[in-house]
DNA sequence: AATGAATGAGCCTTCATTCAT
DNA sequence: CATGAATGAAGGCTCATTCAT
């Protein structure tokens, strides 16, 4: 939402014929295929890949990867600000929803999206490029959610009281790694499991 | 005969105290500030970093690099079989007394090293080289001695009935990752409690 | 659609002649310029000669020659068939005629050839990398016309009944080398005399 | 003979007891040793060949070929040389017999050798290091032996009148080639008619 | 005099980025 | 705006040569 791409006014573009408007239609259509591509791409062989391999599967010359995306960091930034949004989506949803183990849901659909497509790990990790500098508000978005969630669930009893957002942020990390670490990608059971011990991890002791 | 160490007239030699004794202890030298360097740059930069950085950074020539490490997958394979070496000695250690919550002692070190060290994380993870090919017996013992010292912690009752050492291991390598995320390697105590969060998820819900 | 050609504006482009017709020329002139130059150094300096040598001296980068010739070997097959195609003309054309002396023509020229450049040397030679294995259609028809030239000649009593197409072809390659080291490069009476003497090898003892 | 190896005058050397010279007879024995392998492996392979390799094969440290050979072109020119050597020897017992057709015996030899040992084809070739300013004597002295059977045989009648030194040498070198171009190295009779056809070439035309 | 470790220039190749068309 | 050719700075690795022992 705050975050939408440059785009110089279309109302008062100076160019306001047919043509012009089907290229930008094109343009935009060739972004999609880039980024898409790239998501798959980096989740596949991660940040390895050539972007020329990436122009090549997307179906465009390699000068269109960097018109709409000037450097390689700046199309991996995109592609996790990209995963970030839809996990801040439904992040917002399930805030709207009164359920206080919420956090819990989300928390688990995070793990899965990861154990399925490791950039959003990579994402979250941030590892390499600094995704928190260039984007801090998405971050902060889902940060904020998180932690209406998680305190939802806490005066519920539902987790520890020492437990904060910024960890439990941590542990969605630490599961995505664990679970590739176990190759338990392509197991959902399995992950499931490993996901679930660091979600109990959370919770309070029982008494 | 014509292969005795040239002593370049002992009497009269200037030098006649124990640090002349060199020469192949230098290329040792060499091959361990290699080694320490690389363990130290693949840390914080990544496999990413170049081999003539890690020549340069070690203070020797890439040849030499290359004379004790013939290609990178070698090196890296060095640095990481050397410091899965010092946590099976620990691990044996720990075998070796009777305590069974041994376990978590261990685990908890494995972490605190991860933490300081993400080599250690790397090579555990081992996701670019295999290193489970590469140096099956070191990964194996190390496995062995978790699989024993969680069995003794599940007969005393400190380990949940379900975890396998497979899934702890994936755990520690979470761990890794966690504690990395929150930029916690500065900060032991931060460390210790995201730790602590993923040991309470092995340890059985309580009564 | 989308991908067709950006023509830009042509009623208002300032340069409407021919000339502005290239990139592609561009490309193709920068593939002919490696290709020459490839074939003069290797010529003059052997296989030995880098692939940076050749960029420098085509004027263009080492990128550009690796796009357009992705290995060492290739480019070097490139240009030892380019050398042969040239020769399978030759023979071709030769062949056409009905001069029952047509062999000698033909193995004259390919000793000159050979003389002038002895990457046609090296081509037939195919010392280091398999011409016969990577072009063997190139090679088969060269030796065909010879083949079927020399069956000419013989018919007309023109050369020997022992000698085979593969010694003859064997035989120019030997001329080269005889050339060569007789530094007759640049003297073509001499080296006509040479080839000449080899030529007279394979005529019949006269009767 | 004149191309004896710079050494300090024996008879005058200041360090004539026992085990300087035995040292010396050590040094000598590596000399040996490594101009042997070095023949056999720049026959095998080509120049291509590295010094560690022919120092790992000749059992000593490279440092060794070094003293011999302080360079891999001094190495090489040494092993052609030897060759070269040992042909002249045979060229003066050929020249000290009467027999007129005593050159064709040392070019099938010459060949013979070259066939097997495509080393002496390099080292007459000498293609990549040149031999000719290196040691112009013992090329010299070939020549002059090739030149006086050669007079020898044309009085005779046996060869074209019209045929230098210079270039039966050049032919012999071409012969290498032939030989080595139809793969005939291991088949001496191919090699022998191959060869025959250019001895042939040499032979006045029969009336 | 031999050893073999160290050096470092150079090789082939890759790839992010620029630019002419 | 898209294209894709060109660029050129590394990267990993080799190897002739030097040098400490």
């Amino acid at each position: 939402m705050s975050h939408q791409l440059p785009e110089p006014i279309p109302a008062e573009s100076p160019a306001a014929h047919g043509t012009a408007r089907a290229l930008r239609a094109d343009a935009r259509r060739n972004r999609e295929r880039v980024l898409r591509t790239a998501q798959q791409l980096f989740a596949q062989e991660g940040l390895g890949v050539s972007l020329d391999e990436i122009a090549r599967r997307a179906g465009v010359g390699p000068g269109t990867v960097h018109r709409h995306f000037p450097s390689k960091e700046a199309l991996y930034l995109a592609v996790s600000i990209d995963q970030l949004e839809r996990l801040v989506a439904e992040a917002a949803a399930l805030a709207a929803g009164g359920d206080p183990a919420a956090v819990f849901t989300l928390l688990s659909r995070m793990m899965a999206d990861g154990a399925e497509n490791s950039t959003v790990k990579s994402a979250l990790t941030a590892a390499e490029f600094d995704l928190r500098t260039a984007a801090p508000e998405v971050a902060t978005d889902l940060t904020g959610y998180v932690t209406e969630l998680l305190d939802r669930a806490r005066t519920a009893g539902l987790v520890r009281d020492d437990v904060t957002a910024d960890e439990v942020m941590a542990l969605v990390a630490g599961a995505f790694a664990a679970i590739r670490h176990a190759d338990a990608h392509a197991d959902p059971a399995r992950a499931a499991r490993i996901g679930g011990i660091i979600l109990d991890g959370i919770r309070p002791r029982s008494r």
